[in-house]
DNA sequence: ATTATCTATAGATCTATAGATAATGC
DNA sequence: ATTATCTATAGATCTATAGATAATGC
């Protein structure tokens, strides 16, 4: 008991003004992330101020800058650590060529949608708002478009994407409301936020799978 | 030919600076939502300034207070203009009990994909944006749950909703899906901007329906 | 007289930078 | 010496109001 857990996190620096003190113990970088996700998805990204930020985060608004370039770079990192963990499964699931098609696509719809609506801050907001669109986030709309193709990949796979072999544009269609409902998941969510999310999110992936033109087995 | 076209609609009032006209010869109100909603839809509410919404309309910034009590006014007016036609339209169907269920819901959805991703400007992205979901839009609000009961209704009226008559939480999470892909349709839309509107309105129409449960006939 | 516009501006932000300060580390 | 924070502020907005102005209408 060296290092006292009560006295908090002895760090190096000028200590934070007492009336903003939160001792969460986590690093100034997460506090900002999570202050940010919080604000973004529930203002938008124009109407949360740096100060807002750097306040719920227990720090005067300058001090933000110590981390951060500026407000943009928190955005983008949000946007990158989103779509990171689910293009990472992707990855994982068109690896996996023993399983059928259809099971794995439900798998990745599933498990985006917890990633999108679960956790505290709805990460999945972000994903309506103007601001991402902008040419600024370049990083992540590579992942992102890594990730709509590995839906496609998978979707190809299934006994009615097959059906679509020769109909490239059939099956960019059946795709991008496949991948669209479920990058728009937080727009459904948020009108019964009440709902669980893992039966909400079990719904959302046999809808997807519906759209695709596969009846999810097991009603 | 008293009123000549040529030289513009004479209107009362101090003449706009020569600079800023736009000679559209629609009244002002018209000129001011429609600037508005190419921004809002655009670069999002918040980003929105009531000088770019005025000069777009060919005025300066002040003068948008003539016609508007200010920036709210005009958000409100756009949502409001826009769930009104879709809920009429609801009405209707509604009513015409001698058609099935199915291909009402169908033209419903069909119908609410052309209002939002059609026209100039896309309305429906103004259903992406976090403003809206404030308390202030209560006329908005309203009509808008009028619709989402509409939605509800066609779908029990299915044979697909049929089978969840004695389900209420299992009928309002499919009516939620169907409901919040329709909605989030301009999501989707923004993807692929290049699609025609009315191949991708029966897609989702389509999607829909199979969301709900019922099969599309005719392929 | 009435109307729709204009110019000018007050007051309230908001972002980002400059420079001081109060800790720890060596 | 290094680090993380603070205070203070410059410069650039942005919203909304006040009051002048240039048309038409009577």
């Amino acid at each position: 008991m060296s290092a006292g857990a009560d006295e908090g996190p002895r760090r190096v620096g000028r200590p934070r003004a007492d009336r903003l003190r939160r001792q969460s113990g986590r690093p100034p970088r997460e506090e900002l992330l999570c202050a940010a996700a919080e604000l973004f998805t529930d203002l938008g990204y124009a109407a949360t101020t740096t100060r807002a930020v750097a306040e719920r985060a227990g720090m005067r608004q300058a001090t933000m800058y110590h981390h951060f370039g500026g407000k943009e770079d928190l955005l983008a990192e949000l946007l990158e650590s989103t779509v990171a963990p689910s293009l990472a499964l992707a990855r994982e699931l068109l690896a996996d060529t023993a399983r059928p098609a259809a099971r794995r696509l439900w798998e990745l719809c599933r498990s985006d949608v917890l990633l999108l609506c679960g956790g505290p801050h709805h990460l999945g907001a972000l994903y309506l708002l103007p601001e991402p669109a902008g040419a600024r986030f370049a990083r992540f709309h590579h992942m992102r478009g890594e990730l709509r193709d590995a839906y496609r990949e998978l979707l190809a796979g299934t006994r009615a994407g097959a059906e679509l072999a020769g109909d490239g544009a059939g099956l960019a269609l059946r795709n991008d409301l496949v991948f669209g409902l479920i990058e728009g998941v937080m727009l459904i969510h948020r009108a019964a936020p009440t709902r669980p999310v893992h039966v909400f999110a079990e719904a959302a992936a046999d809808a997807a799978l519906r759209i695709a033109g596969v009846l999810p087995d097991a009603a």
